[in-house]
RNA sequence: CGCGGGGUGGAGCAGUCUGGUAGCUCGUCAGGCUCAUAACCUGAAGGCCGCGGGUUCAAAUCCCGCCCCCGCAA
């Protein structure tokens, strides 16, 4: 089929690779994100699913708006059957939905009507679900409400990050969306509206979500070191030898049943780094300072000695 | 020129402002203590203080250039 792939994240990247290596379906054309300024320069960057495309003869869309009429005339101009979109980055305008006569897939990384929205994958592991996956859908002019067309689920282990499991469903995404335009093609590919009443939304997450207070339960701070890793990561804050505040991020810790002190007491039994927290207590494994690299809790501690420290 | 932190024995850091023969917490090795130990005691090895230039009687420390790592921001 001549397939449309709109898309900016590099989640989606195995799914591009995997139609333009179909050899059922033609890409005929891409939409992603404008090239914006990132990294530490600050120089114009290339989207990577741009950047994979590079050499290829394949046009590449990047309106700011895709909204605009001009950009709808480019994109109905590569004559697609069907459009397949993956963290692109923008709601679709309904004159977009209907531009495909088959259909217009979304992928989403989890098991909707579970987390719609832009953070599905970290609210999954700070929730503590033990079980996530890639739905494909059909798009309507709302946040990931179209109809189910399939799921590929996918189990959470008890170490996951937010960064590996991002890998994982990026990984899984193509064999979902494959088969799905394999049911499309036949014309027997299902259609569950989903239940509203179950939905839940995971809001697009800014650096501040990624501060812990102490003062709630071990046991979900511990999930959102692992949510939030690597990006935006859970940090706290403390004082350095020189006076000046700075972010401590946490990458991995450990619940441990007993605690001492009130919320935020940092106590060091042995070489251990242990926190008290709201509920139960912390054991931190792996930490970064600011302008630091990553390393173990107690590698950071043994050049940091202050002799009392509460977070 | 987007803002900022950092590169010091194997690890993490102090020392840099106020130049003057390198220190702390660990690790490693040897010995001791102990029924025993990741515990404790004693001793030892191991550093051209990121690279290059400059100033100076003297540079980890001051000045100039470069390389690398990282936080913010995106």
């Amino acid at each position: 089929m001549r397939i449309v792939f709109i898309g900016t994240g590099e989640i989606g990247l195995p799914t591009l690779r995997a139609l333009l290596a179909a050899p059922a379906h033609e890409v005929v054309g891409a939409v992603t994100q404008p090239d914006k300024p990132a990294g530490r320069d600050q120089k114009i960057q290339a989207s990577p699913i741009k950047a994979a495309l590079a050499g290829r003869a394949i046009p590449v869309l990047q309106p700011a708006r895709l909204r605009e009429e001009s950009a709808v005339a480019a994109l109905r101009a590569l004559a697609p059957e069907v459009i397949v979109v993956m963290a692109y980055g923008q709601i679709l305008s309904q004159a977009v939905l209907n531009l495909p006569p088959l259909a217009c897939l979304n992928l989403h990384a989890s098991l909707l009507p579970q987390y719609r929205g832009a953070a599905p994958i970290q609210a999954a592991i700070a929730a503590g679900d033990t079980e996530t996956g890639i739905t494909v859908m059909f798009m309507d002019v709302g946040l990931d409400t179209g109809d189910t067309l399939l799921q590929a689920r996918l189990p959470i282990s008890p170490h996951e990050t937010g960064g590996s499991l991002h890998d994982r469903l990026a990984e899984i995404a193509p064999a979902a969306l494959l088969e799905a335009l394999a049911l499309l093609e036949s014309g027997h590919a299902p259609r569950r509206p989903q239940d509203a009443a179950l939905a839940s939304y995971a809001p697009k997450l800014e650096r501040a979500h990624g501060r812990i207070d102490w003062q709630d339960e071990a046991l979900a701070i511990e999930r959102k070191t692992r949510a939030f890793d690597p990006w935006p990561s859970a940090f706290t804050e403390l004082t350095d030898g020189h006076g000046q505040t700075r972010q401590l991020k946490i990458f991995r810790a450990t619940v441990i049943a007993d605690a001492t002190g009130a919320a935020g007491m940092v106590s060091r039994p042995n070489d251990e780094v242990m926190v008290a927290t709201g509920r139960g207590g912390l054991r931190l494994d792996v930490v970064q300072l600011e302008g630091k690299r990553r390393m173990t809790a107690s590698e950071f501690f043994r050049g940091f000695s202050s002799p009392t420290l509460r977070f």
